[in-house]
DNA sequence: GAAATTGTTAAGAATTTGTTAAGATTTATT
DNA sequence: AATAAATCTTAACAAATTCTTAACAATTTC
């Protein structure tokens, strides 16, 4: 669920793109004016920016500077080339002059977070006091660093990313030997086992459950 | 020095954006038909393709689909909402209608080059003691020149510059021996002891750390 | 309460990693 | 073209880490 800010103090104008964007399912904030925007901004991270440039208190021009590492675009009224050519030099990443069509603002909003993401590390795997950072390896709890081995990592990735699922023993088994067919019960249980301890470390919560007869899964 | 492919069938145009970009310092590279436009890209590797809709043979939209890692921006006199959005969502950067404004196409290329070499850019890449001179081929420990060799010198740029992330061995395998399928985990252990070797003349700190069973990362 | 399944523990087997040195290959130099 | 220098690969072994095995305890189901 990409976030996404929305600068721009004509209310008329912020609600059509509100409307666009939630039924899309974006999270929207909003800001009226350009301090306003800078101050959403410090408390929080968006992947990207929709700013008008015509702002009370701070222009999308002196917006466009202060950022970085978030894509920006541009929607404004203004239509001449220079000031096109201005933002995009400065920053900004495209520019759409109003009236706008929405499944345009769509697709290029498409195009910067497809941009954005597919250089970006992969989103971390969340789960209450669990976090399991995928490019890293590493499982965090209490956003501290537990030790796992691979076996015991693959074990957790796959519960978790199949948390409203049964893992069945059979299928925890393949993914950890993807190949060997050491395939044993009671070597899983082993390393179920040393999870448990590792995790149980660092919160009283159990997170790992068994479902007689079955397999294992994330508890509710 | 930037290779842009231009992609257009009507010489007129053709000239004109080809005189535009060769006064910005860009190589350029023509293709008046799809089908040409293919064989050039299978050739040579392009920093960013301009293509225009209307092709002989082959449609811009087709091309669209075949190319993948180079930015592309859609120059077209088609100026309907659903040509936009169908190119864009399939993988076009940016789509500028004709007749278009000589500024605003250079504005929107560096665009489309700031996002592609905002990632390798010749900063140097710095990290604590180690600092790396990607344009002199050079590591810097406490500002003091360490001798690599070109493959000990590939393997410390992509730890560094994946700084957050486990490389997997078969990853650093791939960036060390491009093409070669020689790729050899024994080999690999040899050159990261190696380059551990090196290091550690020139500081007490480990800065290379084994991810079991993974591959190796940058220590915390 | 008996049978089946799951949990824990510890030891040694197996795998992976680190280091070294010798031989092969590439690159530079005369 | 031949030699020297540097680099890379291979192989062997030591060290570290992880995995499996197996025995026994605890738990669940019927």
């Amino acid at each position: 669920m990409k976030k996404i800010l929305v600068v721009e103090d004509n209310i008329d104008i912020h609600n059509i793109i509100e409307e666009l964007l939630s039924k899309e399912g974006f999270i929207i904030s909003s800001a009226y004016s350009g301090t306003e925007a800078l101050l959403l901004l410090e408390k929080q991270k968006f992947d990207l920016i929709l700013l008008d440039l015509m702002l009370p208190a701070m222009s999308g021009e002196e917006i466009i500077k202060k950022v970085n590492h978030i894509p920006i675009i541009v929607l404004s009224a203004k239509c001449s080339s220079d000031d096109k050519v201005n933002c995009l030099l400065s920053g900004a990443n495209d520019y759409i002059t109003k009236p706008f069509d929405g499944k345009e603002l769509l697709a290029r909003i498409e195009v910067q977070l497809r941009q954005k993401y597919k250089s970006d590390s992969m989103e971390p795997l969340k789960y209450k006091e669990l976090e399991l950072l995928l490019d890293n390896h590493t499982l965090l709890v209490h956003n501290q660093k537990v030790n796992l081995t691979k076996t015991e990592y693959a074990i957790i990735k796959n519960l978790l990313l199949n948390r409203n699922q049964v893992m069945t023993k059979n299928k925890l088994l393949e993914s950890i030997s993807m190949d060997t067919e050491d395939c044993d019960e009671n070597s899983l249980r082993v390393h179920i086992s040393n999870l448990r301890k590792k995790i149980r470390d660092y919160t009283e919560n159990e997170y790992i459950e068994s479902i007689w007869g079955i397999g294992f899964k994330i508890k509710e």
